[in-house]
RNA sequence: GGUCGCGUAGCUCAGCUGGAUAGAGCAUCUGCCUUCUAAGCAGACGGUCACAGGUUCGAAUCCUGUCGCGAUCACCA
């Protein structure tokens, strides 16, 4: 179907004809725009097989070509560069045909396929959101849209870290000191009053512990036997035995962080297929150790705790169960994974959305899966990113030093409030219809700013910085995108008709040629759990539809086909973004 | 110390499996709103692609080493 693709084949029967030889691959590129031509055969790798002058070369392929491939208008070489000229009518056929498919760049899944288990955000339960949790999810989400448009079928799924110490901490704290504090009575959100009694833990934890230093006991000794911290562990005991009334207070607190939770996912636009929760899971894989001791993958110390060698594969021994038979943490995810697959048998392939301090993790969890002989183990994928560091360094929510997700998301909405006010192009809205303008165009900023970035490198957030809104942004994307509404809303003529005997604008093929790869980008950001390639793509489309609009009347051209092919191209490019700017999680305005 | 990742313009980032004179945005400066939304467009300024070797017709891209930053190397999760 590509261009691309027949000239490949044509070149090498060219080589075959001309010189005699097998080609084994074509490599091409787009021609510089300071030359004239449309795609460019590099000829210098044929001098493997071909004796002779790279321009001889190119001008004889050149010259068959032109002869043999009706698309190819023409030609000119530059040192070992041949540019092919592609005609227009290539062009206005090829646009034809994206623009009558409705869900252009889209593959669908086939039914009986696998499918992929995405899962991101994975909060703990003793804390609300912060901007490193926002990356994840933006992350997450955009990286399952993306594989989903790619052709598979995918479940986005959570593991919500619900039990451990830390939201013990809470819980006593809430005990000691929350007097009977609800997020009714308080009007806080849940999460933020459960990570308010966190923070209360720790503040008193550490008094305790000044106390005790002062009282002669060592740092030491003192951090160890704080009483607050030997409470929690007890009910961290209980609520393993199952203390109705430690339990009751664990659900119910759980609770108000899971709506808290619902309403920070809800706004920012993302969600799950499944949850799981770590009260369920942290118990599972432990027969699967048993199992992989039989088959001799693990080995028991005297101690009689269960470890697996990784020397070989240049990685450490690691432990996989304690000596008196609890699990760990790898345990965990081994038993995790297992059940996955048991609950959805039509998944053979897992993303997981975790920051790169993990990557060891992840390594050795996907080795031991390979090991233990499941099949599905070669499917697994750590995406790992980059932390979101503050000029004054790492975010500790215990120190108060993060960027709350909530908060953040107002603020962007605020910006977007106030400069659209300023430019007041909307007087006709209703504060209802501004409000949730202002919020598009404000996570459409906070979105983007993020996802553009490839996700292995680590983003510096200054927050005394606001984020922009002009050049290389969601709300300049937006605005484009909502520019082309307008237009579309005044061509009171019927554009559907295929048109030609016209030469194309070279904007307008341009645009032709970057709408063309769109189904090739969505496949490579898949591939590569790379939403910043969408992100990066959509920026030179618009980029590049943003000169043509400058440069060229739409509604105003005088010629009647050019007329149309013009607002075709507008709707297209309006269109691809959209689908784009879905994929990435963010939403376009009708108006700006 | 071992392992992994990153290092491109003053700042934030692109640069696909090696290809022609390394590209955008922000910031600074110049132009462009009586025509379809100026959150825009056109242009100027700005680079020893961290450094040193190597591979080859050709290296920001691949290999090796050095330096810098980060992460990790828990019977924590």
């Amino acid at each position: 179907m590509s261009i691309q693709k027949s000239l490949e084949t044509a070149v090498k029967n060219g080589m075959k004809s001309l010189f005699d030889v097998e080609i084994p691959s074509v490599e091409f590129q787009e021609t510089r725009k300071e030359f004239e031509g449309d795609i460019t055969v590099v000829v210098f790798p044929f001098l493997r097989y071909v004796k002779g002058n790279p321009f001889a070369i190119a001008i004889k392929l050149g010259e068959y070509l032109k002869e043999n491939i009706e698309e190819i208008s023409n030609f000119n070489v530059v040192k070992g560069f041949l540019n092919l000229i592609i005609s227009d009518v290539y062009y206005l056929n090829s646009f034809s045909e994206i623009n009558q498919n409705v869900d252009f760049g889209i593959t669908n899944a086939k039914p009986g396929d696998k499918a992929v288990m995405v899962e991101y955000s994975s909060p703990n339960t003793n804390k609300p959101l912060h901007l490193g949790h926002i990356r994840n999810n933006l992350l997450g989400y955009a990286v399952a849209e993306i594989i989903a448009a790619s052709g598979k079928k995918v479940y986005k799924t959570q593991i919500i870290n619900d039990r451990g110490i830390h939201i013990c901490k809470s819980m006593l704290a809430w005990e000691r000191y929350g007097k009977g504090d609800t997020p009714e009575s308080t009007g806080l959100k849940g999460d933020k009053l459960v990570g308010d009694y966190y923070v209360k833990f720790d503040q008193e934890y550490k008094k305790e512990i000044e106390k005790l230093v002062s009282e002669g006991a060592t740092e030491e000794e003192a951090k160890k036997n704080a009483p607050a911290l030997l409470e929690a562990q007890d009910m961290l005991r209980k609520w393993e035995r199952g203390d109705e009334k430690v339990v009751a207070l664990w659900k119910k607190m759980n609770q108000w962080v899971y709506d808290g939770f619902e309403e920070s996912y809800k706004e920012l636009g993302v969600n799950f297929d499944i949850n799981y929760y770590e009260s369920n899971t942290y118990l599972l894989g432990k027969d699967v150790v048993a199992d992989g001791l039989e088959k001799g993958v693990f080995y028991k110390k005297e101690d009689g705790s269960v470890w697996i060698d990784l020397t070989d594969e240049g990685l450490d021994e690691k432990i996989v169960l304690r000596a008196d038979g609890t699990a760990v943490y790898m345990t965990q995810d081994i038993g995790t994974a297992i059940q996955r697959i048991k609950d959805y048998p039509d998944i053979n392939s897992m993303v997981y959305t975790v920051g790169n301090e993990q990557d060891y993790h992840f390594k050795v969890l996907f080795l031991i899966l390979k090991k233990l002989g499941y099949e599905w183990a070669q499917n697994l994928y750590h995406l790992s990113y980059g932390m979101v560091d503050l000029p004054s360094g790492k975010m500790k929510s215990r120190e108060g030093t993060v960027v709350d997700a909530d908060d953040l998301m107002m603020e962007m909405t605020n910006t977007a409030r106030e400069i659209s006010r300023e430019l007041g192009k909307l007087e006709d809205y209703s504060e209802g219809e501004k409000e949730e303008l202002y919020k598009i165009i404000g996570l459409g900023a906070l979105k983007y700013y993020i996802l553009k970035v490839d996700p292995k490198k680590r983003i510096l957030f200054d927050p005394k910085e606001s984020i922009d809104f002009n050049g290389n942004t969601g709300p300049f994307i937006q605005y484009t995108y909502a520019r082309i509404q307008s237009i579309l809303r005044k061509a009171d003529f019927d554009y559907s008709e295929k048109v030609s005997g016209f030469s194309l604008h070279e904007k307008e093929k341009e645009l032709i040629k970057i709408i063309e790869n769109f189904p090739e980008i969505i496949r490579n950001a898949a591939e590569n759990l790379s939403p910043a390639l969408v992100a990066n793509y959509t920026y030179d489309l618009v980029k590049m539809y943003n000169s043509f609009y400058q440069s060229v009347p739409i509604l105003n051209c005088e010629n009647r086909e050019e007329r149309i092919i013009r607002v075709q191209l507008s709707k297209q490019v309006g269109e691809v973004i959209k689908t784009a700017f879905r994929l990435l999680g963010i939403d376009v305005p009708e108006r700006m």
